[in-house]
DNA sequence: CCGGTGTATTGATACTTGACGATATCGGTC
DNA sequence: GACCGATATCGTCAAGTATCAATACACCGG
């Protein structure tokens, strides 16, 4: 994707995010309360530079805050962040929410 | 990604599937209502092929069903992976529902 | 059966991404 | 201040992906 792209569409950004088994996981843990980076370490199977390039990632996404303690830096979900997950799947999802009759809609080929 | 990966973590491939602008793009035009193919051509501003490109990814990561009517092709959401989608998002969202005293939790570095 | 329109596939190319080892940095401890 | 554990950054490589032009395929109308 270009960096245009990136610009144009934030939420596609924000998927990108989450759109990772590893940052899938790292997500999950976060929401479960596991927030020193070392654990992460520990629950993937990836090396260590790995989970912190991820932890970068999931930052520049806007999904986590990092935050020094110590010599151990603890990460914690951004709210905003799952809250515009959340509507996006709401904006998906309006279709479900009406029966199924639309299968074959309306909508005509361009005239 | 691996393919291996991809098959441990199913979410990540769904979420993977609406990552990218165009592919977001296409899932709300079909929330919509919006579903010949010939539709997005004129929504996105990639050619042709490259839009029956995207449109085999969401068909592969489960996101939607072609139909072939006449000369068109008419394309629906599948309202499975858009609730697995808001599951995905109500699971990481239990952490938002509770009050935001857990900013510095409870966990500690392991021993 | 033949031309035309809509859609999918192929092949090529440039770009992005995930992964690792090596190494730097930061904080605490002795 | 020297060592040590925890994280981050750098450089690099392999693999995946987005895009297009060219082409093939499917279906309709004549």
């Amino acid at each position: 994707m270009s960096d245009v792209k990136r610009l144009v569409d934030p939420d596609a950004r924000l998927l990108q995010g989450a759109a990772d088994p590893t940052r899938l996981a790292i997500l999950r843990q976060l929401a479960g309360g596991g927030v020193c980076a070392c654990d992460f370490t520990a629950c993937c199977v990836v090396a260590q530079p790995t989970v912190s390039h991820h932890l970068k990632v999931l930052r520049e996404t806007g999904w986590v805050r990092s935050e020094r303690r110590a010599s151990f830096v603890y990460y914690t979900l951004v709210p905003e962040a799952v809250e515009r997950f959340r509507a996006i799947a709401g904006g998906l999802g309006s279709a479900i929410s009406q029966p199924q009759s639309r299968a074959l809609p309306v909508v005509q080929p361009p005239a």
